[in-house]
Order: structure tokens, then sequence, then C-alpha cells
RNA sequence: GCCCUCGUGGUGAAAUUGGUAGACACAAAGGACUUAAAAUCCUUGCCGCUUGCGGAGUGCCAGUUCGAGUCUGGCCGAGGGCACCA
């Protein structure tokens, strides 16, 4: 018999699946549709055990619901705007274009090689200016209904990369590329005001019933809504300065104010431009925050002003003003009042300065001569020395009173506050989105009209400049609009504005505006989304922000959420391993006898340490290649592998074994099926065959578990299941209990078996010309209904025999049978039935004492 | 510090959601076949007394229940997210 020959049989499929456009798809609206996305890579040149994973999950998903009769939309495309190419481009004089071409090129065969049954035809790219010429037509959208705004602004200066970095991109204080300590600086910037949709963002949480709750969660804490209250103080000491207004979660403790203390950046700040004193203050405080050590040790430090601030609800007391370095402008409103005892920052402040300490909150089961020490008291309790707020219950009562009386009084409103800022998108790179902006010789913003679009990016590009490329390209910059000399705008869009919108695209990649309104109007929103959750927050947020933006006083699009369905997968992980001087090395160094001890390969006296398994990535050389191994083994095999032993949302530890493992059962599988072929589908005239009852069972049980952990994404059971069905089979032939309702059967089980090994079950189906006529296998419940069971009999909850009954057996007649059963019948003798409980067809627990 | 998730054999895990714990696989050991090896097949979760049987058992301690891996509370451990957000 012939060994399975991945390697013809595979190419075999591709080769038709191309030809033929098995994957195509256009709208049909006689079908349900399925649009399942996986979240498209950037071509950094190879694909990656990570994408091997990400994109078998999402095949496996849309072959099923193909199968199932949905028209299903699984497009492909390219992330390919960005960093990588640009330091590639600049480190081997390369162009950026071919450079990223190339790499998609590569990709995308080996793509093909995974055989996963992706509708090429839409393929999109975001580098193309066929991409971005409509990005820059959203942008001009956005712009006209306000949703874009530029002012120089503090920002994150990535002082490796030379460019500007989102909040959400600074980790630690440093650059999520590069890694470099971040430093602020002042720059004109483009913003697009997510903040607008702040509310919006944080409801439509709720309705995203088929996402995890970790990502929901994360998005907000990240919204981070607060509810509060603005109160004026006002100031004296200065002619200049009236009032400042202060924003607080806590406005029932506001008779233990102790002092004002204000941002370095508020604008109280400009009067103190010219004393040196406050400058070096100043120059301290924008040092820390960016060092790993002062995060770590948070002292806070102020700067005395000569100014008062009086309490609101008492004239008779009026407190210091400092600026503190731990106040953020870009919160609340770069103020906040003082209270020691029930903040532990302000009191860290307070028994800095010697500033008085009042405690008004009390926990319930202490006495009214409680007092704060050392540590906050931030808990529930009752307002004490506080005038008319005593004796409230504190947070629930006392804020709603706190904030009525400031209310009436007319120095203080309710107030809800977001963490969320506005979204700076402009970069200074050059391998990015050019914004289709200009400024004329007054510096004035000038739109570039639509028919002047796309700004597509300058081709011959001198990379070897100081900071952004584009500031140097005299010729490229000049552009005149309506008559008029202007300059280009030389920033370019962050890449995450390319995957915001991209998906949109997919659904009518080829027209000419951004999107067909009916294609996307069919198609959205996304069923199931399937990626890495390292995009909880950055990706999936501006995708959300940008569908209700485009909706925006239009209403265009009907859902109003992009992704339906969200599902994050685990990574791939794999030994890590270093050499005696603490070198990483890769696995294909490496060698063992045992699996304990391991070695060099090229120098078995050396040994090698073996460490903790991680995430495969080059830094740690711990990475597979997936081309050498679906090279070795096949794509069916790397399929089942990386789909079985662990869920797909944990991570999964690469093995050797286990990737064999999954080479051997498909080599099993494809002998058994030509045993089958050979011993009885050859045999078909042979008419003495009978209905085999146990078989149909069988495979509807298999069905209905399918069905079940499909829809659960429970993959690595699915591949369980299809071992049991293995050996299964195995047995009907070592029993040659073969049966005229054979062949169905097992067209059943190898259409199911369809969306995880394609080639596989292609070739088999098609071998017993059952391919044409493939669809996902009905259920026949009336054979998930046992007609003998296996009772459990327990003692006391406890497990002591099990008793084969078929369901007609009466539960009189049951419990006088197990009575009967020697192995609980001394039991019996020994001790007394209290009771019994009887769940049908289930168990049987007996009560018993002495 | 705050928030979230997870703790099941030597390993990855399953358990259709409160009802037979360890399906399916990997590894190791023993056995069968073989002159031998490879391949293949069979047996083995742990602790006791030879088979058979008995006992304990899903991080630890309590609780709810006839019955808990599953529910509740507390503790311990691992991972992830946020971090001066007033």
């Amino acid at each position: 018999m012939d060994k399975y020959n991945f390697k013809i049989i595979e190419k075999k499929w591709q080769n038709l699946w191309e030809e033929k456009k098995s994957f195509k798809t256009k709208i049909d609206k006689k079908k349900k549709k399925f649009y399942c996305l996986e979240m498209f890579p950037y071509p950094s040149g190879k694909i990656h055990m990570g994408h091997v994973r990400n994109y078998t999950i999402g095949d496996v998903l849309a072959r099923y619901k193909s199968l199932n009769g949905y028209n299903v939309l699984h497009p492909m495309g390219w992330d390919s705007f960005g960093m990588p190419a640009e330091n590639a481009a600049r480190q081997n004089n390369l162009d950026p274009k071919k450079w990223t071409e190339s790499n998609i090129n590569n990709m995308k065969l080996q793509l093909k090689e995974l055989g996963i049954s992706v509708d090429w035809d839409r393929e999109i790219s975001t580098c193309s200016s066929d991409y971005y010429k409509h990005q820059q037509k959203i942008f001009l959208e956005f712009y006209d209904k306000g949703l874009v705004y530029r002012k120089e602004n503090y920002v994150n200066w990535d002082p490796v990369d030379q460019t500007v970095l989102a909040n959400e991109q600074v980790i630690d204080g440093k650059g999520w590329r590069s890694g470099a300590l971040v430093e602020r600086k002042k720059l004109n910037q483009w913003f697009f005001k997510i903040t607008k949709f702040s509310e919006d963002l944080l409801n439509g949480l709720e309705k995203l019933n088929e996402w995890p709750n970790k990502v929901k969660i994360m998005q907000k804490n990240w919204i981070g809504k607060s509810f509060g209250c603005e109160i004026d103080f006002k100031i004296e000491g200065s002619s200049n300065i009236d009032k400042i207004k202060c924003f607080t979660t806590r406005p029932d403790t506001l008779f233990g104010f102790s002092f004002l203390a204000l941002s370095v950046d508020h604008p109280v700040s400009n009067f103190y431009k010219d004393n040196n004193k406050f400058e070096e203050f100043k120059k301290n405080c924008s040092k820390t925050g960016t060092t790993e050590e002062s995060i770590a040790q948070a002292e806070k430090i102020g700067f005395k002003t000569d100014l008062f601030a009086v309490h609101p609800l008492d004239k008779n007391i009026k407190v210091p003003v400092y600026f503190a370095n731990f106040v953020l402008m870009d919160y609340g409103f770069g103020a906040v009042f003082g209270c020691p005892a029930h903040d532990q920052r302000d009191l860290d402040f307070a028994l800095k300065y010697k500033l008085p300490i009042k405690t008004v909150v009390k926990p319930d089961d202490e006495g009214d001569d409680f007092t704060v020490q050392k540590e906050a008291y931030d808990g529930p309790g009752v307002i004490i020395n506080s005038g008319i707020f005593n004796g409230l219950k504190a947070p629930e009562d006392s804020i709603s009173k706190a904030i009525e009386v400031l209310e009436n009084k007319q120095i203080g409103k309710k107030q809800i506050n977001f963490r969320l800022k506005d979204w700076g998108i402009s970069r200074q790179r050059y391998w990015g989105c050019p914004i289709p902006i200009a400024y004329d010789e007054e510096n004035n913003i000038v739109k570039v009209p639509d028919e002047m679009l796309p700004i597509k990016l300058p081709d011959d590009i001198n990379l070897k400049t100081q900071g952004n490329p584009l500031d140097h390209q005299e010729d490229w910059k000049k552009i005149v609009i309506n008559g008029k000399n202007c300059n280009l705008e030389t920033d370019t869009l962050d890449t995450f504005v390319d995957s915001s919108w991209y998906f949109l695209r997919f659904c009518s990649p080829k027209n000419s505006s951004p999107f067909d309104l009916e294609e996307v109007n069919y198609w959205m929103p996304v069923d199931q989304y399937i990626g890495g959750v390292e995009h909880a927050i950055l990706h999936l947020l501006y995708s959300r922000f940008f569908l209700k933006a485009l909706n925006y006083n239009t209403n265009k699009i009907d859902s109003d959420e992009p992704f339906r369905g969200l599902f994050t997968q685990g990574m791939v992980c794999h030994e890590t391993y270093k050499d005696e001087n603490e070198n990483w090395l890769s696995p294909d160094e490496v060698s063992s006898d045992d699996g304990k001890n391991f070695f060099l390969k090229n120098k078995p006296s050396s040994k090698v340490i073996v460490g903790s398994s991680e995430s495969m990535s080059k830094s740690k050389k711990n990475t597979i290649n997936p081309e050498e191994i679906i090279k070795n083994y096949g794509a069916d095999s790397v399929r089942i592998f990386i789909l079985s032993d662990s869920p797909p949302e944990k991570d999964i530890q690469w093995s050797e074994q286990g990737m064999m493992a999954a080479h051997k059962f498909i080599q099993k599988f494809w002998l058994l099926h030509s045993e089958i072929k050979k011993n009885y589908i050859d045999n078909l005239s042979n008419k003495n065959y009978k209905f085999d009852e146990d078989l149909e069972k069988f495979t509807n049980q298999l069905i209905n578990k399918i069905n079940y952990n499909l829809e659960k994404f429970s993959y690595n059971v699915i591949i369980a299941n299809f071992h049991e069905t293995y050996n299964y089979l195995k047995n009907k032939l070592v029993e040659k209990s073969l049966s005229e309702n054979f062949l169905i059967n097992y067209s059943k089980i190898l259409s199911m078996m369809m969306p995880v090994v394609p080639h596989l079950a292609s070739e088999c189906l098609d071998e017993l010309n059952q391919l044409k006529s493939i669809k996902w296998p009905d259920l026949d419940k009336k054979y998930l209904t046992q007609s003998e069971f296996n009772i459990v009999v327990q003692i006391n909850g406890k497990k002591k025999a099990i008793i084969k009954v078929n369901e007609e057996l009466e539960e009189n007649e049951l419990i006088s049978k197990i009575k009967k059963m020697k192995e609980v019948s001394k039991i019996f003798k020994e001790k007394k039935i209290n009771k019994h409980i009887y769940v049908k067809n289930k168990i049987v627990n007996f009560i018993v004492h002495d």
C-alpha cells in the first residue's frame, strides 16, 4: 500500500482550488452570510507559527460555515505600511516598496501552501495607493465632520525611531517597538477626536456578547469613565487669578481639604515663567514619569506658590496652593484638591510638606475619634468633622448630597470624566499614508481637493536623513491648490489608521469609493474576528471608533460595531536554549539523546541550558519555521498539530513529538482509507451487507460532538474526536463488519474532517466519488437516544458499581435489581437504607447508616 | 496598589455545564511479534496488601448539596492588564 504522498496530493488540490477559484465570493441574498476574518499580517517576509495558528483556526471556521450552506467571506490582505520596511530599506539601501512587495509575494505563497480557503481576488495591501487614496478621502470626511483637528501638544517622542507615539504605544515609559525611553516634546500634531465617542464606545461594549470578557474589561478600564464633580475654588493672593476649577470623585471629603495641587502645565504656571526656581522644579517633574526608577519610587514633590485657596463651604478655611508632580494636565482640569486623610497620594504629599491631615470619614466599626495616621482610608463609612455632611453614609449618600449642596450654591456641578484621550495620528515617517493636507504661505490649513487625490508617496527617497525623510523632499512638498502655492503636510498617518477600516474595504475591494454601501451592508459586521489578544485595546478600539465616526451625522452603515464575535487565540511557545556564555540558541542548533540533557549539535561536549518555554520570538531564537515544517510533514499535519493538545485560546507548546504524532495520524488514516477502499468500496456489488445500526449511532453522535465543539471553539477536542473515529473505524475493519450504510456514514465522517484536513478529506472523498455532493452532515436525533444505559450505583455519594439497564426498567425494578448485586449486597446487609436518590438513566445514590 | 483569568496524572489536556474524574494524545516502563533493531500492537494515574480488592484523590481550608473539578467564602501559587486618572 502506498504511503500518503502529501507533497503531490496537497499541491494537486491547492492548484485545483486556485484554478477553479473555489473560494471566490459574491453577494447572494438568498443565502445567510458569514464574514470570517483573521487579523491581517504585517508582511515581514515569512509566515511564523503564530500566523499558522491564527489562519488555521479561521480556516476551520470558514470551511465549516461554508459546508453548512453559508455564503462565506474569507479575505486576506497586508498591513504593509510601517517601520520595519523603512528600517530594512535604510539598512540595506533598498526601496521599501519593492522590499514589501517581494515579502508579500513570498508570504502569499506560504499561506497558499497551508491550504487556507481565501478569496484572493479580494486581496488588499494598505501601502498601495489603491488603498490609501480611500483612506485620504476618509480622513477628509472626518475633517469635514469636525472629527480631526491639529494642535500643539506634548507628545511621547521616541528618540530611537524619531517619531511620536500614541499613549497606547508607550509601555512602561518606553516605545512599544524600539524599547527606548520616551521623552516629552511639544509638537504640532493631528488628532482624531475619539473622545467624542467615549460614551458610545463604552456602551457599545455591552452589546458585544460574543467578545471575551477580558477584552471588554480592558477596553472599559482604558476608557475609564468616572463620576464626580467639578468644584470652583476661589483664589487669594493674586490679582490675575480669580478661581481654579478641580475635578473630584469624592466631593463629600471636601472638609478634609488641606491644599490645592496644580499640574506644572496648568495655565496658572504662565505667571511663574520667570521664576527660576519654578522652572527648575518643572524640569525635575518632566524627568519623573520617564525613567523606570522614578515611576517605582514615585516621590511626591511640590512647589509652593504664594496663592491660597478658599474652602468653598467655609470662607474661614484657606489652604496653600502648590504645583505638584503627581497632577496630570490632561485629566480633569489639571488641578486637584488635596484631602490627605482619604487619598494615599495626598497623604504622602501632606506628610512631606507637614500639611494638616483632617479625618472626615470613619469606618463603621470605629468611633468618632478615628484618625488617619500613615495610611489613607478610602473605604466605606460615615462622614465626620464635616458640618452639614456629618452622619451621612459614605460614599453612597454623601457624594450625591455633596454635589447637591455645591450645585445649589453654584460653586460646583456634577461631571463625568473619561481617561480616554484623543488619538494622535501624526507620525514623522516616510513609509505611511500621506496626510491629505497642505499649508499655504500664511501657514493656514488647506484641504487637498478630492480630484487631486491620492497624494502619493514619492518613489525615490533618500532615507539616510535625520528625522522624517519627507521633510527633505522639497519638490514633493510643493503643491498648488486653487492657484495658491502650498506645502504638503510631511507627517504620515499612524499605521493603526490603515487597519481601522480594512475590513470594510474587503467587502468591495475594487470599488472607486472607499467602500460600496450595498456590499458593506450585506457583509458587515464581521461575524467572527480572530487574532491575538495584544490588540485588545489599540486596534479593536480604533476600529470601533472608525465605524462610529463614519456613521457620525450620516448613518450610512447598518451595523454600529465592526466585529460581532471576537476570538483571541493564544501564542505558540517553545523552550528557550542558551549556551554556556548565555547566548540564545535556536532549536536546530540543539540536540538531546534522552530529552533531559541537551548539548550543541556541532559540539556535543558543550552543554546547553534549557530555559522556560516562551512565545516564539526572533530575539530569543526559539522559533520554528513553518515553511520547513510544511515541507517535511505537509499542511494537513501542521494544521492537525496546531489545533490539537491545547484549546485555541490558550498558549500551545511546540513539540516535535506532537508534530510527528499529527503526521502519524494522517498516514494511519490514509492507510485505513486505502483498506476501506480495497476491501469494501471496490466490492460494492456484494449485496449481502446488512444495515449497521451501531455505525449509524456512532456517526450521529460524532456529528453531535463535532457541532458542539466547533461552536465552542474546542478545536483540540475535535482532533481527539477524529482519533476516536479512527480507532472505531479500525475496529470495524478488524471485525470485517462492513455494511450497506458504510459508505454514506464514512462520507459524512470525511465531510466533517474537511475543515481541518482539507487536502486529505478532498482526496478520500474524491476517490469514493463523493466530493461533488459534499455538505455538512445533518444530525438524525433519533440515534442520539440510547436504548442502554450504564447507571452508576452510589452509596453515600461514592461510586460502588455500574449496572447496565435498558430504558423500560421501572425504578422499583431497578432498585431491587441493584440490591441483588454482589458489589453492594454486602453493604446492604450490614447497614440500613435511609433513602435513595434516582436520577433517571444516570445514577442511583443510596443513603445508608449503621 | 487596583482589576481580570487560571491552578486536574510525568506532560498537553478532556469531562455537553452539579451526576462514572483523567476521553484523546505525548513521554516513560513492562510485555507481544522479530535472529536483532525500527515499525506495529497490548498493559500501566497514585498509595497499600501477589491477581482481586481496599483507600485517598482535581492547589490548600471551610461551606452548600443525596452528590462538588464544576457553586459560595477565605487562603496560597502562576499568568495577564492598568498604574500617580484626583
